[in-house]
RNA sequence: GCCGCUGUAGCUUAGUUGGUAGAGCACCCGGCUGUUAACCGGGAGGUCACCGGUUCGAGCCCGGUCAGCGGCGCCA
């Protein structure tokens, strides 16, 4: 039976058999204390002398953290104990003693990323790793209920996607291939036959960054979708990221308390979300204090500055044409701005997405392409989409891990990763 | 890549003016009839990141190397 199952009175006075291994030990004369752990939970144990055999009250004294073991028990409700219920054990079986695990109450955020095969263990990424799993549920049911299809682009590419950043090169059959830092161009292609598609895929960057909301491999969902417009877009998104929120809170508030997140913040993501034109957010930023020229990028300490006092996302629309790759449709009454919007999470968290409409006519995509210096020939089959029947399209591309960092308040991207992979972290 | 900071036991760390390396947790032994990352007594555990220098003497001062962290830039 699992732990979970255990604590609420169905099974008071009831003898249930759990497996698990033992997450705390304590013991006092002749009363053994064990805190057992399964996917589900935490219960306590008592062992107590002369009801098991002096055998099994051996073992368990010998019991060390991380021991697997099986007990049998009859459950009981108990005020004193961890999560109300204890087991009064009849039975114990170890499968095997731990040997003395390396992790105590005295740990430092860098000793846990080395020892990440075992803090995977610990009950703040089970519950992280609960609620990655609800965060991927929730985009895949609301994409299917808003239809769109979920489509699988390469890891493997030939070329580069974005002109500028950093690609990783992996040797290929003696040519040289690299991995992935968007699907967006593949997103493109798949549109013409699904009109409305997305990926959950890795995507790679080189990019030599160390901040608290980087990693060289992350998860990416990206979407593209046919006939659709930058401010239909935003409205799309905006009914995702509230979807997204929901469904979390639903779902995982036991995880969310585990990692200590105020509930209240999440509650507070309802539409309408801000909407600002690029030039309103760098007067707020004016307003701040920071020193911002009209076309200047929003880094990282910007953001933060911005979206501090917000309460909910903030949509940052119509940058300045200069300011985005090449791909961007310029605003045809506008050309100096094109249609983009970036959405900035609140709290200080920043940019969580990038997203907006792409040129869809062959010849001005070679136009952009040729100032800013980017050779077409290098985007062959990017431009072919734009030669049978081009239509006017949008997408978006949205940082998994950042939004979950987000919504579970915490204060580093590695929290939210199983195994974060960093310019200087490829183990374990 | 740039700037700044840090490196002492398995972990978290103290270490004064340069003069015998100390603690808490974890571990081992013993004690305790209800513990809450218990408590009490005892024990074991150190290439003070590495290399070189100054000095009678270096964890401490100087130079270099490596590693990590924080920030910037870049981005999702």
């Amino acid at each position: 039976m699992h732990i979970g199952e255990i604590l609420n009175d169905s099974h008071v006075d009831s003898v249930v058999t759990v497996r698990g291994w033992v997450y705390r030990s304590r013991e006092s004369g002749r009363l053994v204390f064990l805190v057992i752990r399964d996917s589900t939970g935490i219960v306590q144990v008592v062992v107590e002398k002369g009801v098991v055999t002096p055998e099994e009250f051996e073992a368990a004294k010998r019991s060390t953290i991380e021991t697997s073991i099986e007990v049998e028990g009859k459950c009981s409700k108990e005020q004193k104990a961890v999560t109300g219920y204890e087991l009064h054990a009849t039975k114990i079986k170890v499968y095997q003693f731990a040997e003395n695990f390396p992790i105590t109450k005295d740990k430092s955020d860098e000793f846990l990323l080395d020892i990440r095969h075992l803090w995977l263990r610990s009950r703040e990424m089970t519950a992280i790793m609960k609620m990655r799993e609800t965060l991927l549920d929730s985009i895949r049911s609301f994409m299917k209920e808003n239809g769109y299809h979920e489509v699988q682009p390469p890891m493997f590419v030939g070329g580069m996607v974005e002109g500028g950043s950093t690609l990783f090169e992996v040797p290929y059959f003696g040519e040289k291939a690299y991995l992935t830092q968007s699907s967006q161009f593949y997103l493109e292609a798949f549109m013409f036959s699904l009109e409305n598609v997305y990926t959950i895929s890795p995507s790679f960057r080189a990019e030599k960054s160390r901040t608290r909301r980087h990693l060289t491999e992350y998860s990416h969902y990206e979407a593209e979708a046919a006939w659709v417009s930058n401010q239909q877009m935003m409205d799309m998104e905006e009914d995702m990221i509230v979807y997204i929120a929901q469904h979390l809170l639903d779902s995982n508030r036991e995880e969310l308390e585990i990692v200590k997140r105020d509930v209240n913040k999440i509650r507070a993501i309802e539409k309408p979300f801000y909407r600002y034109r690029y030039e309103k957010v760098i007067e707020i930023g004016r307003q701040k204090g920071l020193q911002l020229d009209d076309v200047s990028d929003l880094g990282e300490k910007e953001e933060r500055a911005i979206t501090e006092d917000f309460d909910k996302p903030i949509f940052v629309y119509n940058f300045p044409t200069q300011l985005k790759p090449f791909y961007h449709r310029p605003d045809p009454e506008d050309p100096l701005h094109v249609l983009n919007h970036d959405v900035l999470a609140p709290e200080g968290y920043g940019e969580v997405i990038g997203g907006g409409e792409r040129i869809w006519n062959k010849d001005e995509l070679i136009a952009r392409m040729r100032s800013e210096n980017l050779n077409p020939e290098d985007y062959q089959w990017y431009v072919d989409l734009r030669s049978y029947g081009s239509v006017p399209h949008s997408g978006f591309g949205l940082g998994v891990d950042r939004v979950l960092t987000w919504l579970a308040g915490l204060d580093h991207i590695n929290k939210v990763v199983p195994f974060p992979r960093s310019m200087r972290r490829l183990r374990p």
